[in-house]
DNA sequence: CCTTCGTGCAAGTAGTTGTTTGCACATCGT
DNA sequence: ACGATGTGCAAACAACTACTTGCACGAAGG
């Protein structure tokens, strides 16, 4: 993974607001920027902003039905972060080193 | 591990200087800033920002030394940040499951 | 139809971030 | 003691971020 892509991953997950939504929609499954907002103290407009950063980074995706547009969590770039930290913490932790031994040399995500 | 810290943790990690700072303390062990400004297109003061964006996120510690201050990597949040990601992917991810179930039931950060 | 509802776009604003420059202070070696 | 070197602090700046409000467009459904 490109060193960009690293970094809109780790910036999108770098807020609250984001990590909330990003677990939301890994819970309950899709739903739309309007629906969320009712639950958050903000505008529809501050929420797609939000998932629009997510986007970039590949950790949602859209599906437009009529006239609704709906978010669904797409978790793959996590899959390389966290291959990131390994790498950097694998000299320090040996437990990391033990997990990073099941992540190399695999495709590096998978859905499904 | 709060909120909050997961923040300072992920946002720290969302530039790519910080994460080559902390690359190059964890593959050279601990060094200045003055040193390590050296071989980036940037002065010693920036370096010393990004140094002290890292140290709000437990990325790395200091320790004085005379009149240098030598920077070192303590990659424990990793661990955290890890954990909030597996969290986040493992209903996504049966390879990521396998991880989790590595982690789980331990403490979360354990040096050396 | 025509009203309602979800979406998209644009402009504006307050606060934060990344970086520089300049200077003061502490420490090391000679 | 003194010059060179490493560090710390603060002001200044441009760029970016997280929002808001207002409005236009398009689809659903009586």
């Amino acid at each position: 993974m490109s060193d960009d892509a690293l970094d809109v991953v780790f910036t999108a997950l770098g807020d609250p607001t984001r990590r909330g939504l990003v677990a939301r929609l890994v819970r309950d499954g899709p739903n739309t920027a309007t629906e969320m907002a009712r639950d958050l103290p903000m505008t529809r407009q501050a929420v797609v902003h939000h998932l629009q950063a997510l986007a970039e980074a590949g950790l949602v995706a859209t599906t437009r039905d009529g006239r609704e547009v709906l978010y669904r969590a797409t978790t793959e770039p996590l899959a390389d972060a966290v291959a990131w930290m390994l790498d950097a913490g694998v000299r320090w932790d040996r437990r990391l080193e033990r997990l990073r031994s099941q992540v190399e040399g695999r495709p590096v995500s998978r859905r499904r």
